[in-house]
DNA sequence: CCTACCGATCGGTAGG
DNA sequence: CCTACCGATCGGTAGG
């Protein structure tokens, strides 16, 4: 029974979480109020402050959800030693995850409201930007170890560039989300660099 | 006298403008207070909505400020025809812009802020998306007709890619200041694009 | 989980 | 440009 995974109280937070991603990354953190969230669950704010002690705290048990798309890309490194293989993986990732809307738009529109040093996710994307750039540059340097890279092509900061077209996509992608796919998009971006196209 | 070709109030104006630019590139639209910018120039708030009727159209003022990047970049594509050149300009004009903090801060925070429909910068931003990825595109565009290009780069999108790489990249910047350069990583960018680097 | 309520802060107005 | 003030909204608490 799927349903029985969760107690009642855990199935209200789940719902209030769902609310917030959603709510959080169309307004961003500061553009949406305890009330809106509990709105949409059908409880009073108030009684979304029963599940979590503050806004700051539901901001963070968002915020930790991300472990679907950023574990996951982790996993990978792990997982392939190929970094041909490795690319396509990431990108069949960035098409999964793209399907699931709600985490993608958050994180792009947190991550530039956070920018500011008082925000309260600002530390948390400082550490995440580390991480993440981290991975995707032990990937492009795979790929260049491996021979899979144009003639010419220095690796150093690509793995930064690399989450910086995503992030950069996702904005546009937001005010015109028909226009382009952003994995399609990210897909021609690797193959710009590689010697035969994935 | 320098000082001279603006009145009172226009100077005024100046440093309201000013004010806001910083604080709203800082903390954000909705992050900041009339109060806040009020206090910075040295008056009240109320003293600022003399200058300014509503804070929707100081930010509408600052806004209509960037003509300084934008402009320029489209004025670039009338004064070079070889798309080599062209490319260097821009890369050179966006080393001029990074002198000059504030105004990138601001537009790499709004910009994500005002994905959400009724942000009174929403419609603002879309129509400036579509407007700087239409000269980036003629940009590449031109490269590739002039035979400076890789073989095998597809152009399509790569307008669109560029702004994405310029504003992923400094949202990062804003994390890590002293990490990296952004027009040395646009530099790189281009030259893995192109069959000799600038 | 709700009702009732709090102090703080917000953008904006009146009136000078 | 300031003082004084407004209604609305915010996150959070008390008390059940």
């Amino acid at each position: 029974m799927t349903a029985r995974t969760l107690t009642k109280g855990g199935r209200r937070r789940e719902q209030i979480l769902n609310a917030a991603v959603a709510l959080f990354g169309e307004a961003g953190y500061r553009g949406t109020s305890l009330r809106d969230i509990a709105n949409r669950v059908g409880i009073t704010h108030p009684g979304l402050l029963y599940h979590f002690r503050s806004k700051q705290e539901l901001l963070s048990a968002v915020l930790e959800r991300r472990d679907g798309a950023d574990g996951g890309a982790a996993a990978l490194l792990e997982e392939c030693t190929d970094g041909r293989e490795l690319a396509q993986r990431v990108l069949q990732l960035t098409e999964d995850t793209a399907a699931t809307p709600g985490m993608i738009e958050l994180f792009a529109t947190l991550s530039a409201e956070s920018t500011y040093t008082l925000h309260p996710a600002h530390d948390f994307f400082q550490a995440r930007y580390e991480r993440i750039v981290a991975i995707y540059q032990t990937m492009f340097d795979r790929l260049s170890d491996q021979d899979y890279l144009r003639e010419g092509i220095e690796t150093a900061g690509l793995g930064s560039n690399f989450v910086a077209l995503m992030d950069g996509l996702q904005v546009q992608w937001l005010y015109a989300p028909d226009s382009f796919s952003v994995p399609g998009r990210l897909k021609s971006y690797l193959n710009s660099l590689l010697k035969t196209p994935l």
